[in-house]
DNA sequence: GTTGCGATGTATCGGGCCGATACATCGGGG
DNA sequence: CCCCGATGTATCGGCCCGATACATCGCAAC
């Protein structure tokens, strides 16, 4: 799963790792609260021998802090690397539809063209109506052998689920219908922004240096 | 975690490795998918390693099935193992606060003394705030940055946030006037049960075969 | 009747991921 | 000047999961 989303986000640009955990928190930190540096820094490892990436020493770019003395690695997507990461974005095992996996791969939507996203969607779907259906069978089966705050507990996950399948119910009839992912949150006004960024494939130009974030 | 939720299912009362994950599934089920055997039967050993609990060959109850031949080891819950848990129970510390293990403390709520019931909500719900502010900054911030899938996740994320800050808000409201957990869904109708069951501590009798449970 | 299938039941193995921990460097405030 | 907090890389022990391999029982189909 780690691997799917280090390899999505060094497809964007090259990152170190404390970059990249950073950028793994704000897209998917809704479903990893931290992603700890003993998952990530293996991971790397591990990408880095199956050759999907490979390491530069402490980049030219520099942009600001660090005049240079130790480490820094960055890490850059090979050819190999945006191969497998096409592949892990179609193909949707029973992995993809937990917590986790689906969080990571709805993450990448906007890469993943239309007929996958719809079966991650459904297969999602299915996934958290069977966890619903359980939980109303403990419900009105097991009631009376279950204490209040434990029957509290498989209600409330049972509310979440309703929820959840109606979202995705939503999310679903956008995709069939073409259009976007809605947005209907009325406190935002991203007026359907999305901007594709359509870069070329072999895109290894030195890089705009991005717009600093958050450095105060 | 794993070792709360087994030695509090086991002090009910003695089970085999099968009997208890599926207790465990309905009992936890909304945080855990299914407690692997991979994780049971290694906690186990490693309890009864420990001194929580111990392995009595094949009861003698022998309820209906399995005239007797291999075979099905039952765990019981020894005296050390009930202040073990205890002491799980009254405990605190970070992992209490992340969705498994809140979801244990939760389900065992009925055993813990009010105090540790509110430090235990308001712990969560200090969690489950800083996660919210977390996704309203990347919303409020870094809007224009993300596509409208990821925002799409954010926001659905931050919406969970704020029903289940809600829900603990409810839930501590109710803990400091006394009530019990409320139980407003009206789609039941438990009368309040709970019923406290006050089984004295010491307790070795051949107990009750319990009432046979879902067998058709 | 026997054959075979699904539920019950116990157990191990490899691997992913986490928290704790240990370093080292840099910029800035006391 | 010195320490603190952010940046940055890395390892270790341990929990937990999915896959897999067994063996037994009840039952239904053939």
């Amino acid at each position: 799963m780690l691997e799917l989303a280090i390899l999505g986000l060094l497809q964007e640009t090259p990152m170190h790792g404390y970059e990249l955990r950073k950028e793994l928190v704000t897209k998917l930190g809704t479903f990893r609260a931290a992603i700890s540096y003993g998952t990530l820094y293996p991971t790397l490892k591990r990408l880095q021998t199956a050759g999907w990436i490979t390491e530069t020493e402490s980049d030219p770019s520099m942009i600001p802090p660090m005049t240079s003395k130790r480490g820094r690695v960055v890490y850059k997507i090979t050819a190999d690397g945006k191969e497998r990461f096409a592949d892990l974005l179609a193909q949707a095992g029973p992995e993809t539809y937990d917590d986790a996996g689906f969080g990571v791969h709805f993450a990448f939507f906007s890469r993943t063209d239309r007929a996958t996203r719809l079966r991650i969607l459904e297969g999602r779907r299915r996934r958290i109506e069977e966890r619903r259906e359980g939980l109303r069978d403990v419900l009105s089966r097991a009631a009376g052998r279950l204490d209040a705050y434990t029957l509290e507990l498989q209600r409330h996950g049972l509310d979440a689920c309703e929820r959840e399948v109606r979202w995705l119910e939503e999310l679903i009839t956008n995709e069939r219908s073409g259009r976007a992912p809605a947005g209907s949150a009325g406190t935002l006004d991203i007026p359907a922004a999305e901007q594709p960024r359509e870069r070329a494939a072999e895109d290894a130009s030195p890089e705009t240096p991005r717009p600093q974030q958050d450095r105060p």
